[in-house]
DNA sequence: CATGTGTAGCTGTTGCAC
DNA sequence: CTGTAACAGCTACACATG
């Protein structure tokens, strides 16, 4: 081996004998380090030079690929591969900088003078066509590529990925090559987007990038690629949104150009499933596309809302640098500038997105002065700002910065006053407006109840019928066409003030938000607001919104409840007794204007009884519609801020026997329907006897109604229940209760109401108000608990069913929902272990639903879910000594090795099998529970060797040693079991079944209860550093621990249990499919 | 300074509350994993343990210093530039099929995008559906300590 | 295909230079 | 004081292996 080369022995070359010596000797240093590689570069050139000198130019480019081939093989992450990658790519670079830097010089020599001598260039050097000639480099550049386009499609990953490395290196510097070379790159690299390994993938998107600026206006579509622009932004696009690899969308997502038409698709990565690719978008994109102006409101709220909402603390924290540093340096440090940009009336996120911005720089709060003016000309940035301000600084204790910015109450009371104002004149400026506006809103309705019971009628026949479908499909669009004319009408008409009135409509929303906040210990002031509130809610017509709010100010400066109520019912029956006066009425309010201080000097006490009486008087005449709507609209708001039932709200009795009748019997007006339907349900959580009759009017509401009847009917029921437990209802109806559940339950077109019916059970269950046990005799007692197993199992289908896959919310809520039941009590966990066995069995048989529609669920997925469901560790308020001895996965593995030798696939049997280890078994369990246990592992050992010749009972290896180390394991606790309790029986001279729990009540029991009785406050979820799981959490509060005592004579064979439980099934089948049926014809029948 | 705070809306009853407070912050915190639904499922990680176990291990290793760093040698390559060996034809041999090259193209049409968090949590669970600023109370149990609520096993 | 190991991309700390 | 480099530590993710 020769020695290292320098400029001057280089010179001395003569053979390539030594150009190779002299190659080998740089790359042999360039793989040590980079910090070499810019005189090792000089060093190469000069070989380079040498190697043409000598007419060896092509041996210089044959052996230099050589040279290159031996990094091709290292994997990624070889430091000598990736040095040699960058010297290669430094190496090309500078080659073709000489050329343009040469170029440049002679350009500037032609053109100064004319006469250049011609002796500088070589031979090769033309002047003729300077930007289209063939150099050595070039040539050199070009063989390179040709040479490393040969293993673009080697078997090992390792040499594409190293080719595409370096050719992403190699596309950045080459400036010019020729047009079949470039062709065949893009080809090439294109079809490596497509490749088996992310790597090479990622490499493809960094060198197909570089291409995003060339400019490919040359090339015309050629046989079978398309060469061009649009293509290469596509194909990264594409790679950006539909590749399953994150670390691909990434690399998409960093290279690609940020303009018009890529920006959508690079925002929506806010969304990505990989929270480094959201992080990113926030931390570098955001930053990169610059301005914020040049993101639409749309991008803009959907960063604000993906990122403030985001699971990931370091997601959050990245949008909120960009929402308060970035954008807001952005806006040139003006908060209202800022939140202009959030167009508070649309975004439902800008309230956040302000919090956030307060939390995160808090010193801006000092800077915010509102002063008079700042009062006296509201607009709705300002009035958003003033509002969040209040909130933060009342949340926050911020008590100075409330004092200095914000008035008394009686000044908060005047301002509100005056915005009301404005807005009743601006609202009944013109009466004929008015009335146009009226009417159309009335057409309006009424065509939207008629489009609403078609709608209904076709997602009903959606799923049944095509033929059926088409037709209502057809006019559904008629109905749409319809009511979009209608409502461009209606828009045309009161555009003009429309825009005017919803500003107005916010400001007054944002001084209620803050009214409702306020301190009104100024009596003063609280009678100004009360006096402004109730008149306002009596005469405005405020929008539903507004009633809302202002309501909660009235509760806020009420005396107490039953103040609130008196005051709210006089108001209704106001409103409800105004049309006898309505001309009177619109005199009044245009009178209003000029004449603020009517007659409205009323107590809130005293005059109760006197216009009550009053109204009374009229009740008989029935007002109209928009009246009853009124009216219902501010019951159903105050009603939902009354919390405790009491007697005397005989003041509301009237508005339920007239107005809440009246409306629930207005089926076909839809608006007043629903309204009278949520009212009930209201009524009916401060009134037990008209909760029970309520409760039935609910039921038969449902069973023929669209989906928004059933979802208020269906909250109704559950929060009539949770307030008054299961008994509201008579045992005799329990069933058509149940079947109404779980008919709404699987009612897959309705996926709202799903999501309200799961939500619904949880809620139940949970509370234990569906709580019904098992018992020997009592057949009654044994069917609700039959029902309520259905139920329960239901719900766990549900959430695994999938009809259910595109339902994200129900899932959401059931992957909250199961497990915080399961954890929050052993008899919940156990609940859920008695029934896992027929939940995987339903699942997985032939005949199931899941396998008829598909479900790509994995057995052991599912299994690995119930497991930690009925983990114990994962209960709360559990000492690690009452842990162990639960017995949840004790009998989950008796249900699920029942459905092993049941008539499940293979797959799931090997699931449950190679899952058994994953089971929480202790010795502190009794001898007794684990015989049982080790009785049922017989049984299924059994089972498979008499079914030995059925494939499906076929067990490899790996089962079969899971399967049996389980049954050691078994044994072998059984055996420790038997030996503690023989201990303990010598040790105490009791009975072995009271021992344990003598013992526990009196050692750790009673010490722990009193000392959680002196430390309530934060012993109840704290970190048991001695467990395993995370799930550790004890709250020693043991007045829940159910004792473990046995019950012998309580007795179930197991297998007839299953067989009724699965002829009750069936029959519950059977009747709700019935019951589809005849729904189903009629529904046909009036469409 | 707050006379009137919002004191009388705060639930009053606390007993009687289906998850106490500290239970419904716990398990929001914990259910804040996995709430995608069944197919996204991970197993918990059962982290704490590990750390504690293997912070145990770790000091036990300490004593052993020898074993760690050649455990952190790296197996880095050095390419002997000057071996001719020519392994071209080996390097860019093609697959035996073209398809094993390449990316199988799921079906799966997924633009790998989170489905809407509704961010459900405890609160929404334990208060009515018309009134979501009141609790449900806890139901006392039907049945006291007379029947078992467990099953038992056929002796 | 289920398990453990390795890695990328932060995040926070420290030291250093300007 | 600010800004950058170097460092360890962390987590979610991807790969390799049996």
């Amino acid at each position: 081996m020769s020695s290292r080369p320098t400029l001057e022995s280089i010179k001395r070359i003569s053979t390539a004998e030594e150009l190779r010596g002299a190659m080998s000797h740089v790359f042999q240093d360039a793989q040590l380090s980079l910090s070499g590689h810019r005189k090792l570069v000089v060093v190469l050139k000069n070989i380079f030079d040498r190697s043409i000198e000598l007419n060896q130019e092509e041996f210089f480019a044959l052996y230099f690929t050589k040279l290159i081939n031996k990094i091709l093989p290292l994997k990624k992450g070889e430091k000598a591969a990736d040095r040699i990658a960058k010297f290669c790519s430094a190496f090309v670079f500078s080659l073709t900088n000489d050329d343009i830097l040469r170029k440049e010089e002679e350009k500037k020599k032609s053109q100064l003078d004319e006469n250049v001598d011609e002796n500088a260039d070589d031979n090769a050097e033309d002047e003729d066509n300077p930007d289209e000639e063939d150099t050595y480099s070039t040539l050199f550049i070009q063989y390179l590529i040709h040479h490393l386009l040969r293993g673009i499609e080697a078997r090992d990953k390792s040499v594409r990925y190293r080719v595409v490395q370096l050719l992403a290196y190699l596309v950045h510097h080459i400036g010019e090559i020729n047009r079949d070379s470039f062709e065949a790159l893009y080809t090439s690299l294109m079809k490596r987007l497509n490749d088996k390994e992310p790597i090479v993938r990622i490499q493809a998107i960094v060198a197909i990038s570089k291409f995003q600026d060339f400019n490919l206006d040359g090339f015309e579509y050629t046989s079978n690629t398309r060469i061009g622009s649009e293509n290469v932004r596509d194909s990264l696009m594409n790679s950006l949104v539909t590749d399953e690899n994150a670390e691909v969308r990434r690399a998409a997502l960093l290279n690609l150009s940020k303009d018009q038409n890529t920006i959508g698709a690079i925002i929506e990565r806010a969304s990505d499933t990989n929270m480094i690719n959201r992080r990113l978008v926030y931390s570098r994109i955001v930053r990169e596309i610059g301005n914020i102006g040049k993101l639409d409101f749309e991008l803009r709220d959907f960063l604000l809302r993906w990122g403030l909402n985001d699971r990931d603390g370091s997601v959050q924290a990245a949008a909120v640098k960009m929402l308060s540093t970035y954008w807001f340096e952005a806006e040139g440090k003006e908060l209202l500038n800022l939140i202009s940009q959030l167009r508070v009336t649309e975004s439902d996120i800008a309230a956040t997105a302000v919090f956030k911005f307060f939390q995160a720089q808090p010193d801006e709060l000092a800077k915010i002065v509102i002063d008079d003016s700042y009062w006296k000309e509201l607009d709705v940035n300002k009035a958003f700002l003033l509002r969040t301000f209040y909130e933060h600084c009342n949340e926050n204790n911020l008590y100075d910065l409330i004092d200095a910015n914000f008035p008394e109450s009686i000044e908060l009371a005047n301002i509100l006053e005056k915005y009301l104002r404005v807005r009743v004149n601006n609202f009944y400026m013109d009466n004929a407006t008015t009335n146009a506006y009226d009417l159309q809103k009335e057409k309006l309705e009424a065509k939207y109840d008629e489009h609403f019971e078609e709608h209904d009628q076709l997602k009903e026949a959606v799923y049944d019928c095509e033929v059926k479908h088409k037709q209502l499909h057809a006019r559904y669009l008629q109905l749409v066409e319809e009511t979009n004319e209608l409502n461009e009408g209606f828009k045309e008409k009161d555009e003009f003030y429309e825009n005017d009135l919803t500003d107005l409509e916010f400001i007054i929303e944002q001084l209620l938000e803050v009214a409702k906040e306020f301190d009104f210990s100024d009596e003063i002031g609280r009678r100004k607001m009360l006096q402004i509130i109730r008149k306002s809610l009596t005469e405005d017509r405020l929008t539903d919104k507004l009633v809302s709010v202002a309501l909660k100010v009235l509760r806020k400066i009420s005396i107490n409840e039953k103040d609130f109520i008196s005051m709210s019912a006089e108001i209704i029956t106001d409103i409800r007794d105004s049309f006898e006066t309505e001309e009177e009425f619109h005199s009044a309010i245009s009178g209003f204007a000029e004449d603020d201080d009517e007659d409205e000097d009323e107590d809130e006490d005293e005059d109760d009884d006197n216009s009550k009486s009053k109204k009374r008087k009229v009740q008989p005449r029935l007002p109209p519609d928009d009246i009853v709507i009124r009216c219902l609209i501010v019951t159903q708001h105050a009603l939902e801020l009354v919390e405790e039932p009491s007697d005397n709200h005989v003041s509301l009795g009237s508005i339920y026997s007239g107005l809440v009748n009246y409306a629930i019997n207005c089926k076909e007006k839809h608006k007043l329907h629903l309204l009278g339907l949520t009212c009930l349900g209201l009524f009916s959580l401060i009134d037990k006897n008209t909760a029970k009759d309520a409760i039935e009017t609910f039921y038969y509401e449902m069973r023929s109604s669209g989906e928004e009847v059933r979802i208020i009917g269906m909250k109704a029921i559950v929060d009539i229940l949770s307030k008054y437990g299961a008994s509201i209802i008579a045992p005799s109806n329990w069933f058509m209760y149940a079947r109404l559940f779980y008919k709404s339950l699987t009612s897959f077109k309705m996926p709202k109401l799903q999501c309200i019916v799961a939500e619904g059970l949880c809620k139940l269950f949970l509370a234990d108000i569906f709580n019904s046990t098992q018992s020997p005799d009592g057949s009654e007692e044994s069917s609700e608990y039959e029902s309520e197993k259905q139920l329960f199992e239901a719900i766990i289908l549900s959430y695994f069913h999938p009809l259910t896959v595109n339902n994200d919310e129900l899932r959401q809520i059931l992957a909250f929902c199961i497990p915080v039941y399961s954890f929050s009590h052993p008899q919940h966990q156990l609940r859920l272990a008695t029934v896992s066995g027929d939940c995987i069995y339903r699942m997985f048989n032939d005949q199931s639903e899941f396998v008829k529609h598909q479900s790509r669920l994995l057995p052991s997925n599912v299994v690995q879910q119930l497991i930690h469901w009925c983990d114990p560790n994962n209960l709360v308020n559990l000492t690690q000594f009452d842990i162990k001895k639960q017995t949840s996965h004790v009998w989950q593995s008796v249900y699920m090795l029942q459905a092993v030798e049941q008539d499940t696939p293979r797959s799931v049997k090997r699931a449950i099998i190679n899952n058994l280890n994953k089971l929480y078994l202790t010795e502190e369990l009794e001898s007794k529970v684990l015989q049982g246990l080790l009785d049922a592992v017989e049984g299924t050992r059994q089972c498979f060797e008499t079914k030995a010749n059925d494939p499906e009972y076929a067990l490899d290896k790996l089962n079969t040693r899971n399967f049996d180390s389980f049954q050691h394991f078994v044994q072998d606790l059984f055996e420790k079991a038997v030996e503690r309790e023989k201990k303990e029986e010598e040790k105490t001279g009791r009975s072995r079944s009271n021992s344990i729990l003598v013992e526990l009540d009196e050692n750790d029991y009673e010490t722990e209860k009193s000392l959680v009785k002196e430390e309530e406050a934060d012993a109840s979820v704290k970190d048991d550093v001695n467990d395993g799981e995370d799930a550790d959490h004890e709250k020693a509060d043991t007045t829940e621990v159910k004792s473990e005592d046995e019950n012998e004579d309580q007795d179930d064979e197991d297998q007839t249990k299953k067989d009724g439980l699965n002829k009750s099934l069936e029959e519950i089948d059977a009747m709700l499919d019935e019951e589809d049926e005849v729904e189903y014809d009629i529904s046909m029948e009036e469409s | 300074q707050r006379l009137f705070n919002d004191s009388e809306y705060v639930q009053s009853s606390k007993s009687t509350q289906v998850l106490d407070r500290d239970l419904m912050a716990y398990f929001d915190e914990r259910m804040k994993t996995n709430w995608r639904g069944p197919e996204h499922w991970k197993v918990a990680a059962l982290k704490k343990s590990k750390k504690i176990e293997g912070g145990e291990v770790v000091e036990g290793a300490r004593s052993t210093p020898g074993l760690v760093e050649p455990k952190k040698k790296q197996d880095q390559v050095i390419v002997n530039f000057f071996d001719e060996d020519d392994n071209e034809d080996t390097i860019f041999e093609g697959p035996r099929s073209a398809s094993l090259i390449v990316k199988k193209n799921d079906v799966n049409t997924s633009n790998n995008k989170l489905p809407d968090d509704i961010r459900y949590n405890s609160a929404r669970l334990t208060n009515l559906f018309t009134k979501p600023q009141v609790s449900i109370v806890y139901f006392p149990k039907r049945k006291k300590s007379d029947t078992k609520d467990e099953p038992q096993f056929t002796d």
